[in-house]
DNA sequence: TCACTCCTTGCACGTATGTGCAATCCGACT
DNA sequence: AGTCGGATTGCACATACGTGCAAGGAGTGA
């Protein structure tokens, strides 16, 4: 679970960890690092590529404070959570936008995750993409909480989002708390049963205790349909009722309705999220949003406040504070 | 004072915070960047530069830290130092050498500084290397101290010193205050009269109020002179008596022995550095040395409880454990 | 010891990047 | 309006860099 505690690789590391200071800290062309470290050029390209990879090498993006662009000023103004907008051309297809948007968050991620720390993480396709791309962060005593089941009638769920776990508690060094339940069981009772288990109960309590939450955004009737909802986890007689209930999207499979409320969702008594108190209570709530059909979705997610910072592609940001 | 206020500057910087996304979170070619800016790729290479010359772009260099360099981790358990190794080939010249070592300093300088500190620094050639290439963060509130005067015989010295502090002070947004006096006084009565000055006060109360002091090391008997020793500042008298009292080398022109003593020694009355008590009593005490001939001086001011951070390049660094 | 596999290295190639230079734009002063 | 200096741009070239590929090396098992 630890990073570089294999000996083999510990060579390796420390002519990166040099290679690095030596291209990053004094300029040097990878050409005379390759003589000093006895080695040829493509080597070190290798090594340098090696450090960037495994986050040695840190590279940040500041946006001097007092220069956030206008349209995440009129976000933070008008919703009051701060706002990341991704730069996309509008021409971009939706595959690529959630690609550079998840690419963008997958490399920030690490300034918001530390050392004992608790990060709640939801699964879905903005996950996934996330996961395939952070930079690593070595923390100590740190854990990662699913936030919701994703087992279906077809599987349980496990090899996928277990893989998106792995991939996140592999990049910080943290302890993977696994959440092996069905994403919605067919009878609320058999939830409410499990809940009182105590393997289950200590798993609530760490979502309770989460200092991170991390999500993507569901949003069922978009002409681009969330995993959920083209997965196989809910059936047409689900659609109906999330229909006629007025949902416009979900975090962690919590259904809401536009002005945020959840009450009386039927869906929600066999869900497996966290409860959108315990994620209000969570200091930090990262919500990475790509595309402008999870517009509706977003809205209602923000009246929910279920979000202290958002990061966005750049039309979605723009579409957002179009509407007075 | 500020660092970007200029408001033609204002499209450059919101482009080149754009091109450096871009480029650094989400691994676009500058030729595609140069597309969705509508430019050319030459302009977005010399955007890029802007932004990393700028300190829109941060790149740090982390030691993973359970993987300090053995040197490094020898030097911590026998000095009570945290060591930076900075690595040179042993080959290089002593230009070369200081270069590179001030190099890394300046870029990693600002982990050090931030808003409402105050750091006192000195002059000398090391301090001037580094200056010349700081990268620039932003702070609020901070300052600039200078910690020893910087006249003598042939000049004020303010133009020399001035345009360190200057460098410092504008890569950081910080406040600088000048230490307008000769490095050391004819009359050791001179001085005293001068400190009791408020306007002298002033500046010494700052000095016991730094966060952070960053100095070189001056070591009068090497064959490398360091600037005090070379410009003009003291005459053969002086060192005959620097001599005669078993001098090693100075901090901000406060002399001491082998030992880290610096009683008796009869110049430093006339001197204007701070009292090595205001030092010790700085939480963070950074030294750059470079080059081995400042090895006794060295020794000396770690003797002293001078230091807290010591930036060294490797063959110093060698030549400092080798003894046991 | 041999054969096999997996990993690492250097080479060669094509692409990506930095930079001198001339053309152009912009603001200012006459 | 006209002219001048300084800054900015794109072009073209030289250099620096990333990567597929084949060769070599290290480790493993028969």
């Amino acid at each position: 679970m630890l990073l570089n505690d294999d000996p083999a690789q510990s060579d390796r590391t420390r002519d990166a960890l040099t290679a690095s200071q030596l291209y990053y800290l004094q300029d040097l062309t990878m050409e005379a690092i390759a003589q000093e470290l006895h080695t040829s050029r493509s080597s070190v390209s290798r090594l340098l590529s090696h450090a960037r990879a495994t986050g040695l090498v840190d590279i940040q993006v500041r946006s001097p404070l007092d220069a956030p662009s206008r349209l995440e000023q009129e976000i933070q103004a008008r919703f009051e959570v701060t706002a990341h907008v991704v730069p996309v051309p509008d021409r971009a297809n939706d595959v690529d936008r959630l690609e550079r948007v998840a690419l963008s968050v997958a490399r920030i991620l690490g300034q918001y995750f530390d050392s004992n720390m608790i990060m709640g993480i939801a699964w879905g396709s903005t996950m996934s993409a996330i996961s395939r791309h952070i930079t690593p962060k070595p923390t100590h005593n740190s854990q990662i909480v699913q936030l919701n089941g994703a087992g279906n009638l077809r599987t349980t769920g496990l090899g996928y989002a277990s893989e998106i776990l792995g991939r996140f508690g592999n990049a910080f060094g943290a302890h993977v708390q696994q959440f092996p339940v069905p994403a919605f069981f067919d009878d609320p009772a058999t939830k409410q049963a499990l809940w009182r288990e105590r393997s289950m109960a200590r798993l609530i309590e760490m979502q309770a205790m989460m200092d991170v939450a991390l999500f993507g955004l569901g949003s069922p009737f978009s002409e681009v349909p969330s995993h959920v909802y083209a997965g196989g986890y809910l059936d047409p007689d689900d659609f109906d009722s999330l229909s006629r209930a007025g949902v416009v999207g979900d975090v962690a499979t919590v259904f809401f309705r536009a002005d945020g409320s959840t009450d009386g969702i039927p869906l929600n008594a066999r869900g497996t999220g966290p409860d959108f108190a315990v994620l209000q209570k969570t200091p930090r709530r990262i919500c990475v949003v790509s595309g402008s059909s999870k517009l509706p979705s977003l809205r209602g997610a923000l009246r929910a406040n279920l979000i202290t910072d958002l990061f966005l592609d750049e039309g979605t940001a723009r579409a957002l504070v179009s509407v007075a």
